[in-house]
RNA sequence: GGGGGGAUGCCCGAGUGGCCAAAGGGAGCAGACUGUAAAUCUGUCGGCGCAGCCUACGGAGGUUCAAAUCCUCCUCCCCCCA
């Protein structure tokens, strides 16, 4: 029971209130009853990265511990949305595209979920036909002063940022949804720590006991300095293919090697004290460590053959800056050529290997670009279609295009 | 309802009449180096067949030889008081 915990506390940042969540394992195995551990997701967005995971991973957790996982897909907070920032243009989302959504994160959440034992629900079905009578008692529950309290409130208060009244109004309805899925414990990121004790007033005010919270830290994405997010163009997503996924985590700076390993892996509490003891003793290379938990992770998305593919494919490419196997062949544009010469920039921004002519020259003169392994040096290169047939172009180490 | 503050390049943010395609930082990109696409360093970072030109500092007009900077109106945002 203590192992079973220390693995359920793993990577955890809190568990509160202190000492419930034990008491509720002991309870619950003494009555033989398994605990009801909820997730909410709003979907947002299309596809899911190795953020989304963290939490998931948690609630794969407690399944393996023959707990049950029920995981609340938002269709009806994914419409009251988040209306922070500059999002008077972006259009709210539409009932289709909830469903959409909704449909590929079930998708991807069973590469980490068993989802044959996964209580899944959607909070429409309760939040949609709620009258006003209920809505008002939800809002007496709180007071605007413990919204305040709140941490990103009150820093966009003082910061002169824009509080909409239905932000208001989120931390209610997920603590409704606890209220209707009578949760024992409910797991969120750090930044859902708010919503999370406000489950705990709500279900208070409905008669129930209070659900026992877990927060996860929130994974930094590859650049290691920001929150994983697809916005900031820094996440490796669950249906990224093997070698994306390798190439991206060998990408993140040492010191997240540590989360990684906690956060992503589904590793119990032992065997990632053992390495991180054995990172920070030197006994173990970095290099190593990253190639490890990159192939681990890579294995976990797609088996273990995939994991070695990616790594051969990472050393042939990376290590032996060889060209990549797989070379994306695209015909010599027509627009590229202009009285059966092609200008090199032209060529470069027609086959989108650059964005503009400008930045076409850029990189020429920055030595950026080859052709046949020949450096372009003058941005003034031209070339005839015959000259270009079958050449291998590349800019910068990684992109490459073969000509046809 | 009244008063005040603000809108600058992908993001943050300086700039209050010419020296501004606009400081600085971040992201991105390229180069060097390496254990990797880490770290570090260097360069670059609106467009144009580019030693020149064009378009740009919320929008529309105006003043001026010259405007991101001054004036007018408009749009949006924030704060304070009520």
């Amino acid at each position: 029971m203590r192992e079973q915990f220390d693995d359920l506390l793993t990577g955890c940042v809190d568990a509160l209130p202190s000492d419930d969540l034990l008491h509720r394992l002991c309870a619950a195995q003494v009555e033989g009853r398994p605990l009801r551990a909820k997730l909410g997701v709003d979907p947002t967005a299309p596809d899911i990265h190795l953020g989304h995971t963290v939490v998931l991973r948690k609630l794969r957790q407690f399944q393996d511990l023959g707990h049950t996982a029920v995981l609340i897909i938002g269709d009806y907070t994914a419409k009251v949305g988040d209306p922070s920032g500059r999002s008077k243009t972006r259009p709210r989302l539409d009932d289709e595209e909830i469903a959409e959504n909704a449909r590929t994160y079930i998708a991807q959440a069973g590469k980490v979920l068993d989802m044959d034992r996964v209580e899944l629900v959607r909070n429409s079905d309760w939040l949609a036909p709620l009258r006003m009578n209920e809505v008002l008692k939800l809002t007496s529950v709180t007071t605007v002063a413990r919204m305040l309290e709140r941490d990103d409130f009150s820093k966009r208060y003082e910061q002169s940022e824009p509080i909409s009244m239905v932000e208001f109004m989120y931390p209610l309805l997920q603590g409704y949804d606890s209220v209707a899925v009578r949760a024992d414990v409910e797991l969120g990121g750090t930044d859902q720590t708010f919503n999370l004790l406000m489950g705990r007033t709500v279900m208070e005010a409905y008669g129930q006991r209070p659900q026992s919270i877990m927060t996860m830290p929130l994974l930094v994405g590859t650049d290691g300095v920001q929150k994983m997010s697809k916005t900031y163009g820094n996440y490796v997503g669950v249906d990224d293919a093997a070698e994306d996924m390798y190439g991206k985590i060998m990408s993140i700076p040492d010191g997240l090697m540590g989360p990684y390993w906690t956060l992503l892996t589904g590793a119990g509490h032992r065997e990632v004290e053992d390495i991180l003891d054995r990172l920070a003793s030197g006994t173990y290379h970095p290099a190593r460590a990253k190639r490890d938990l990159a192939a681990r992770i890579v294995d976990l998305y797609h088996g273990l053959e995939a994991a070695d593919g990616a790594a051969a494919h990472f050393d042939r490419v990376f290590k032996e800056k060889d060209r990549p196997q797989d070379i994306e062949e695209l015909p010599i544009p027509l627009s590229a050529i202009q009285e059966g010469r092609i200008w090199l920039p032209r060529l470069l921004v027609e086959t989108g290997m650059a964005s503009s002519n400008s930045e076409a020259r850029r990189l020429i003169a920055q030595g950026g670009v080859r052709v046949e392994d020949v450096v372009a040096t003058e941005s003034t290169a031209e070339f005839s279609v015959d000259e270009l047939r079958d050449c291998v172009v590349q800019v910068g180490r990684r992109r490459f295009l073969r000509l046809k």
